[in-house]
DNA sequence: ATGGTATTGAGACTCGTTCTTAAAGGAACC
DNA sequence: GGTTCCTTTAAGAACGAGTCTCAATACCAT
């Protein structure tokens, strides 16, 4: 996986990669698995090669119904799946319960503070936490394959909103 | 909030407080609220309080089932999400999609090892990472309130199983 | 062009969770 | 104790994200 180009932060395309590039992976990817490269398939990247920068699989859904090359729902959750294996895309938290996905291709590892009364979802990236991941997964025999870490709270400008109160 | 008192790791109940102790917090919540004590909340908090360390909703709604009390599935979510908010419970990440909770009275805060194979949770507890945490937050102006902070992969025992190939 | 897979779409289904509604239960006041 | 005014409850309907099913269709190596 090279994961060794740069992006600056807080522009909203995905990544430094040409769709080429990306293609040529997921493609590359398929071939591995025995798995074929369709329409829907091509149809799909190019959609997540122009999605902002965190996006939920509903809104691809709802973008890839607007165009006349309707794609599946079914198709949709598949393929995303065979993204994330690939290694193209990334799937995060947004809240407790909701995900989104960004693609990784040519950007570094980073994890979010997401603001949970805008929504706004600001990267950062701390490298000496990811060592101590490794450290403590070293301690306790652990294989790491993924890890989840979100902190939710409220940016700068919504700090100030005042809180709802409680309906019962 | 106390969180002063510890507790060893690796025991399965849930607290070193006494049951008194967390009745009387999350009475004093409800009370804030406006909320009444109920036969139903009263007997949700001796269930959580019994419960194993870790637990998901449908234990809780499982256990209760099988008593003479019976307390409804929507009750039980309702007061899980009061006891979360009163700082006795804490809701993680078990797997991307499913949901744990854990009682948090008492308790050092820390994360978890989650093995994706057979389940097994183990906690680990790293000040310097919350710190780190902190600095991140203070240098984007965000206020934290919460953070999940999970990692997935293989326990000792689960690293030598052999992989499951792909199903088409 | 053929044949053997892989893939797809549509909708049924699942699962965890929340909502709705009428009925029952507290609490405060008389 | 009775009244009044909420709050709470149970049951099941509803919801939303995601998965599964399966017959029809698309790939692609030959």
């Amino acid at each position: 996986m090279k994961t060794d180009s740069v992006v600056g932060s807080g522009g909203s395309q995905i990544s430094a990669n040409t769709y080429e590039e990306v293609a040529e992976r997921f493609r590359a990817y398929l071939a591995t698995q025995s798995l074929r490269m369709t329409r829907q398939r091509e149809e799909l990247l190019t959609a997540v090669f122009h999605a902002p920068r965190h996006f939920e699989a509903e809104d691809l859904i709802k973008t890839l119904r607007e165009r006349q090359g309707h794609v599946s729902r079914a198709t949709v959750y598949r393929t995303l799946s065979l993204l994330e294996e690939c290694g193209v895309l990334r799937k995060s938290l947004f809240g407790h319960n909701r995900h989104f996905y960004e693609s990784v291709v040519g950007r570094h590892h980073h994890d979010h503070l997401v603001c949970i009364r805008c929504g706004k979802i600001q990267e950062f990236e701390e490298p000496r936490i990811e060592e101590m991941q490794e450290q403590i997964c070293t301690r306790y025999g652990f294989k790491i394959l993924d890890h989840v870490h979100e902190i939710f709270g409220a940016c700068e400008n919504c700090q100030n909103e005042p809180t709802e109160a409680r309906k019962h």
